[in-house]
DNA sequence: CTGAAAGCGCTTACAG
DNA sequence: CTGAAAGCGCTTACAG
């Protein structure tokens, strides 16, 4: 091995043809005969040669890499989501850049930045719970990088779409605490500004309408999208006279916080509390009692997002023209968290 | 906003001086006055310009990008390190490119491919499960591509690398349980080429050795890093008439199928079996009882090994010079699943 | 079927 | 302090 790194020109030379004839040959062009294909690729082998990205980047002024954002990479919804993109992206022979904005507003403009440098042809993003603005999204947008939100979106921004119906997982979930006798259902919500969690509470409210229970308004508690802020609200809730007897929450944290004051103040669950929470996390089958939750089914919601980008550029199609959006149906997961009936009969 | 992404050129016709001393302006070039700097960058925003880094790095020689690649992104410990070499990088100016192997020898060369394409100054590596061969390694080495291995590693390469104490901690994981009273400590390990494992392995053995215990060979098994596998190791070995009274794995996930099937089997843990795992997957302490684990201190790690890089470079070393081996100490966590004398107390 | 030449957007050694 | 020119490694329209 010596020092220099392989490059066109040492194959051409190698083997008495152009750079050019060669960059046609290890593209496999229809107009160079296989023979020669087989030769300048086996010779590619041989000396170790390396295809240079960002060269061929540059000048065909696409980057065959996409970037994905997304709050956290070690929740799992948001790893299945990414396991579903590379497999789409790999099948697609794209790159895959994958930042994460931690929740923070700034890290994800960070993230943008970088992806706008590094040339990306598309961005799939579930915005950070801070991001109220669209003026980075747009930013994106105007940049001819192609957007496409998932999960958590911003509904002022013009971009395909990839989302769960959240409402009606929602409202379903809420209907089952409600089936099961419980009767004070309490909501704990996550940032207003972003439409999954407004729709979340919608069909929460639905849920609660169409029963005709009377919710005291203090069981009713937005922006809390946190495990700890969970416990607090749940812990001041639960010590009132006229506690609610069920929580119904848009994060599976935001449960486990609850199940854990529910514990350390000797309540009951499901006995005398039920919980259900969202996203189906690893940790909610696991735990004790197991926890009711949401399936948002990451992996075909991001394998659906990939799509979208692939299929718009396969036939050609400005972004703007193809603002699609679509739904992934969640499915409901009740566990014990959630059943008193069967409680009652286990005793 | 027109078609055409505004270059150097139009911010140099705009203001009226050349494209390269806007190259400068913008890179703060000491030799540009403040003021020029300043308006030219003023320039720049005004006129939405984004730097080109496939541009600059191709000029340039260097991607001032890092490529991290790990079995899997949802394992706390992955997550983690990754949130450190994250957050190095970002204070370097680097950006950092994430790929997983899911334990595949195959996805993990395509990884690795991918990442030389890319054409990225250093590649931080957690080797999967599969991995044996040195071959694809030493290819990022020969591409001048510096590597650092992390927690999975293979020794055949010449490669800087980070670990946990991984010996030592197991040997005090398996004193604590030994300490306790379990006297047929039975160990699920991992595949036995890569080096942590066989470490862990080591340390149990040390720790059985200084005690005196005789452990049937049966009790000891490798290549079994899942669930799965230790599912069934664990059920065959609790069904026996002489069934070892403790489990000390490599994973936290082995740990959580031996725990399971104690539960099916109806034997107490930690009363009648103890269990500790490695890792300390967030799920550890959520479960009942909570699993004894080794926290690996994933953030300090990933961070050390991405600090190895920046060291490198700025000391302007050889990779071969520098081959340096880092540990960082973990931390012995003792939770229910190991205290019977605990328990004992509790009833 | 094959090659010479230009150019993607930047940076930098060289010259002034 | 400032600019003209070359070049990073590739691809492709053009020409033959």
């Amino acid at each position: 091995m010596n020092g220099k790194r392989i490059i066109i020109y040492d194959l051409a030379a190698e083997l008495g043809i152009s750079a050019s004839y060669v960059s046609r040959a290890l593209n496999s062009h229809p107009l160079v005969s296989k023979k020669i294909v087989e030769t300048v690729k086996k010779k590619a082998i041989e000396l170790n040669y390396k295809h240079n990205s960002h060269a061929a980047n540059l000048r065909q002024g696409s980057s065959k890499t996409i970037g994905v954002i997304v709050p956290h990479i070690n929740q799992s919804f948001f790893s299945e989501a990414i396991a579903g993109i590379e497999e789409v992206c790999f099948a697609n022979n794209h790159s895959l850049i994958i930042c994460q904005s931690h929740e923070s507003y700034k890290q994800e403009c960070t993230a943008i930045e970088t992806l706008i440098h590094q040339n990306v042809d598309c961005i799939l993003i579930s915005i950070s719970a801070e991001t109220e603005s669209p003026d980075y999204l747009n930013e994106v947008i105007s940049h001819k990088i192609q957007l496409i939100q998932f999960d958590r979106y911003l509904d002022t921004v013009n971009s395909s779409r990839v989302v769960n119906n959240n409402k009606e997982a929602s409202y379903e979930a809420v209907k089952k605490l409600i089936e099961e006798g419980y009767r004070q259902v309490a909501f704990i919500g996550g940032p207003e500004h972003l439409t999954i969690f407004k729709d979340r509470k919608e069909g929460y409210l639905k849920a609660i309408r169409e029963a005709c229970l009377s919710i005291p308004c203090h069981f009713i508690v937005d922006n809390a999208l946190s495990k700890e802020i969970a416990v607090n609200i749940s812990t001041e809730l639960l010590k009132l006279k006229q506690p609610p007897d069920a929580f119904f929450t848009v994060s599976d944290h935001q449960s486990l916080g609850v199940l854990q004051v529910a514990e350390s103040l000797g309540i009951e669950v499901p006995e005398k509390l039920g919980i259900f929470g969202f996203a189906n996390e690893a940790f909610t089958e696991l735990i004790k009692p197991a926890l009711s939750s949401v399936d948002q089914k990451g992996k075909e919601l991001g394998k659906c997002a990939a799509n979208l980008y692939f299929r718009t550029i396969a036939q050609r199609i400005a972004s703007t023209e193809t603002d699609k959006k679509e739904i992934i149906n969640s499915e409901i997961i009740v566990r014990q968290s959630s059943l008193r009936s069967m409680a009652a009969v286990k005793i």
